[in-house]
DNA sequence: AGCTATTGATAACT
DNA sequence: TAGTTATCAATAGCT
């Protein structure tokens, strides 16, 4: 449709290719918008050229959100789904981090389960930023019910030999506790 | 152009508007390809009739979400931003939740030996597949170091009571050691 | 779904 | 860059 025909390749020729463009985008945009009042027809239509200029028309009913909300569904093709899969991952492990921890607030030390661990197998599986965190988080959680014992032990030892003091100031025939006592608790990576 | 001349307006015969429909979204659809190749644009059109049938065309170049993506970098308008909101809240959401509660973990931990972590943490490096045996042994160890302190608790606590009772049979103005001795290991997460 | 008379779009030119 | 026009392409009405 002009003075000669012309095959459908690329216009070599920079300004040609500009017109060219310039026209066929208008009569793009022309046809759309004709098709839409012509046929009840919804049309999203996007376009721009190496200019960098970009046009855009989209039937007046609706959107270019709705047009495209309509398309993936319709298509089953995910458009922004993709997009949201990060954010939702994210979301994800950032919530299973939580979980975890919530958990490690809650729950009696004492009831640590295998499920517990799952968690922290799954945590330590999003990658290594996350395994940096959690290495900040499980042994220290771990650490901190040794340390109570260990609090608890002293304690205890302390009480023994208190009461073992008491005792020998009267009873000379008991046995000296302070000789199990003394080694309490020595090097417990040996046992390990 | 066509037999006769048509007003651009709806066409209120149903079949003949479904036939100008399919014809002309054909057409479009050729044209969008056309301008595609001659001038090296890129196009996106998503068009669909009352039909529900739907129809896209992409440019070979890029695809939908890029399309759209420049389109709103270059329009300003926002497309999917919006949908992308109210996830961003949640993520943001439970991240604060997050650092509140890791500070929670982290503040009340007096003593903590870090080269022990960085010990765990280059294990953890050395892959995924080494984070599997890890999980399983980290906590074991460190559980049985527990364990070990709980034996060595429970023993404690045995010459505790015996060493108590000794006394007691002479002298009972020792206070009950039983009772500060009970409530050994209460509710770890209250003090957390 | 095809056909074709006719209108519409546009390539080359100004 | 915009306007003109000869020509090609799309399509409205018909089968």
């Amino acid at each position: 449709m002009g003075r000669g025909k012309i095959e459908i390749k690329r216009i070599e020729n920079t300004s040609n290719r500009q017109v060219t463009y310039s026209k066929r985008k208008n009569g793009i945009i022309k046809k759309a918008k004709e098709i839409t009042v012509l046929c009840d027809a919804n049309v999203s239509l996007v376009i721009y050229g190496s200019s960098g200029k970009m046009y855009e028309y989209c039937s007046p009913k609706t959107n270019l959100i709705d047009m495209l909300d309509r398309y993936q569904r319709l298509s089953g093709n995910k458009l922004w789904d993709a997009k949201h899969e990060n954010l939702q991952n994210e979301i994800d492990r950032i919530k299973k981090e939580n979980e975890s921890m919530q958990i490690e607030l809650r729950e009696d030390i004492t009831s640590l389960n295998y499920e517990e661990l799952i968690g922290y197998e799954d945590a330590l599986e999003n990658g290594l930023t996350n395994i940096r965190e959690k290495k900040d988080e499980i042994p220290k959680i771990m650490r901190k019910r040794e340390q109570v014992l260990e609090e608890e032990n002293k304690h205890l030892m302390y009480l023994v030999q208190q009461s073992e003091m008491a005792a020998m100031g009267d009873y000379q025939q008991h046995e000296p506790f302070s000789f199990r006592v003394q080694p309490m608790q020595p090097n417990l990576h040996e046992r390990m």
